[in-house]
DNA sequence: TGTACATCAGTGAACGCGCGTTCACTGATGTAC
DNA sequence: TGTACATCAGTGAACGCGCGTTCACTGATGTAC
């Protein structure tokens, strides 16, 4: 089946990145190959190259996806106060630590991508940034009370997927919430 | 060169150790092959099967290694103040942001590790749970304090390493040192 | 609107390469007498 | 203490395999007239 319409390329493109974004996040970035990802949508291999120029060029638009299907829901919401609510909600759920293949992927990507600083750790790098200014609550320290909060959730959930326990899994993440309530009401005052 | 004398093995053992200790560290578990670790510790591939059984094993081996390497620094300090001083004052410097193969493995292979649960994992989980011991305070909560500092300090290490500028790096490390501090006096109260 | 043709999305074989692991070999070490 | 010999740490070639990337090819799509 060889040429397809502009708007099918489109949609292989699409299938593409979520797929990649899904798999580098499972998986990690060397141990998910190209075949891997173009399987996962739905093509074969050799057809990669139409669409990107090479695997870390798809490293980098797929992190771009990632952060923006993690970002999306919590933008969606009507006001500032309910989508850091959902955020967090979303951040220190269960399901977030199960799945880290539809999760941050800071948590997942971050030591991968810091070790290489090419573009892809330029967009990890502004993702913590607009991270933490979701979470900001507006009154300044001398700290950024929204980075400090961003770290102690990735810290959380880094350790309730290390965690080898259920048990362990789940104290991390109550660790986690009443961490955040901690450093919240910490400035707020 | 063929057989070396018992000593001369243990010393050899000994070096492949720390070489993949620190190689795994700096880039990664995938990234970093046999050959490379042998190479580094001054041997030929050939001979590592007279010393592990499989990369897997030497990975589980090099992360309690790299743990040992870590906290033997704060746990020979006198009292357990000046030991969760030290380790506080390690783990938020900027020696360790910059030099992954001589830091805390729960940052460098963590998302590695957790995502195929063999013994490497067990390793990391008590890894996680020996050093929050380390920090906890004493007293108890509904929360282990020891473990919100220690997801704190990890989330604070991981994204000063993701930063790009080396002023959102250094304004990592002061958001960690600031949080931490917050945590102590919240729960020393 | 029809026709002729250039474009190019996708296929699957092929490339050079490095991986984890195995193996025949070497010769100093350790041991039995 | 000396001698004969089994052991085995380390070497380097070789294994099968999967990787990222390239390429000749196919035929529907898009375009020029």
């Amino acid at each position: 089946m060889p040429r397809m319409s502009a708007s099918a390329k489109e949609e292989s493109h699409d299938r593409i990145l979520t797929a990649a974004a899904r798999l580098f996040r499972e998986r990690g970035i060397e141990a998910t190959s190209v075949a891997d990802i173009m399987k996962a949508a739905g093509l074969t291999h050799g057809g990669f190259y139409r669409h990107f120029d090479s695997k870390q060029a798809l490293v980098t638009a797929a992190f771009r996806r990632a952060v923006e299907e993690l970002l999306s829901e919590a933008e969606a919401a009507p006001d500032r106060e309910e989508a850091q609510a959902r955020f967090l909600a979303r951040y220190l759920s269960s399901e977030h630590v199960g799945d880290p293949g539809h999760g941050c992927p800071l948590i997942a990507l971050g030591a991968e991508i810091a070790r290489d600083d090419g573009p892809a750790q330029t967009e990890a790098s502004s993702a913590m940034e607009r991270m933490a200014a979701l979470l900001a609550t507006g009154e300044q320290d001398d700290v950024d009370p929204g980075l400090a909060m961003m770290a102690l959730l990735l810290g959380a959930v880094s350790l309730a997927r290390i965690a080898k326990s259920p048990e362990l899994s789940a104290k991390m993440r109550a660790v986690g919430e009443r961490g955040v309530d901690v450093l919240k009401s910490h400035w707020r005052d």
